[in-house]
DNA sequence: ACATAATAGTTCAAAGATGAACAATAAACA
DNA sequence: TGTTTATTGTTCATCTTTGAACTATTATGT
């Protein structure tokens, strides 16, 4: 039934996607205990850079790029709106519409927090030479869009 | 303070990591839909296929190869161990270490949920050569030492 | 040998993530 | 216009993950 030829252990994609999977674990997992002192976590650095860079976005275009339901959203927001690192208004066009932007605390959170993250990335991807850092990316965003228009 | 250049988004290796990190997010996304009819997680998957390489791990050794705490692996081994996919045995010598080992019939729903991990994993590295899989690879295991050594 | 450390696994409470069902609003269309 | 369909965000029940405290067992050091 299963020689040992076709065990996904003996297929390089296999074994280097597995070595990818591991490498994003470990990085992710290490990111948040660097960000512990900055009380704040992986997953809401992520809100923070994303509207850093896409202001203005409603919860669930922020929902689509984090790649989680709306629902996550929704109970993410909160414990930051409070603490002063972005602000919810409503869209005056689509009252359905909260539209996300950042405080100026928010902000200065998120420059501390990219330094942190900055620094580990640099760690992780040093041993890369530009050529093999740009050509890693390339075929991530194909596996990307690959999985995501499937 | 923060001037435009020394943003993360202007560096390579921060929009590339960002890129590998999405990647491997839709991808496990994806696997959890398409395990699904085997009523398998990843986590799940991911115990049996350590247990396949490595049979009669301890669960401490389970939980540092799956870079999760012990008492997860406290609360998945039963669910598993119920449906009859794996023994738990108490080592002789030590009598604080549990062995673990997968039956046949984990041996047989493990080959078929890593034919559905296999064909994701192909479809999504088919766009690359088996190069730039091996160097994707490479990196990548380099990356998860020089992350878990520090 | 004996006291102290360290280790393996469990328990439990708290935090996170998920998806289905829901209310309010907007869009489509007859 | 009026009715149906879609969309946005929330709520809620459920499942997962986590870390600290705990028990039992082994290792270490005097």
């Amino acid at each position: 039934m299963n020689n040992k030829q076709d065990l996904p252990w003996d297929n390089p994609r296999f074994r280097n996607w597995v070595a990818v999977a591991r490498a994003c674990h470990v990085l992710e997992r290490t990111l948040a205990v660097k960000l512990a002192p900055l009380d704040l976590k992986p997953a809401q650095l992520d809100v923070l850079m994303n509207l850093y860079r896409h202001p203005d976005m409603s919860q669930h275009d922020l929902a689509r790029k984090l790649l989680v339901g709306r629902s996550n959203i929704t109970m993410l927001l909160p414990q930051l709106e409070a603490r002063g690192l972005l602000r919810r208004e409503g869209d005056e066009k689509d009252k359905r519409i909260l539209r996300l932007a950042l405080t100026e605390a928010g902000e200065a959170l998120l420059m501390q927090a990219l330094k942190v993250h900055m620094a580990l990335i640099e760690k992780a991807m040093s041993q890369s030479t530009p050529e093999q850092c740009d050509m890693i990316g390339d075929q991530m965003r194909k596996i990307y869009e690959v999985l995501n228009e499937a």
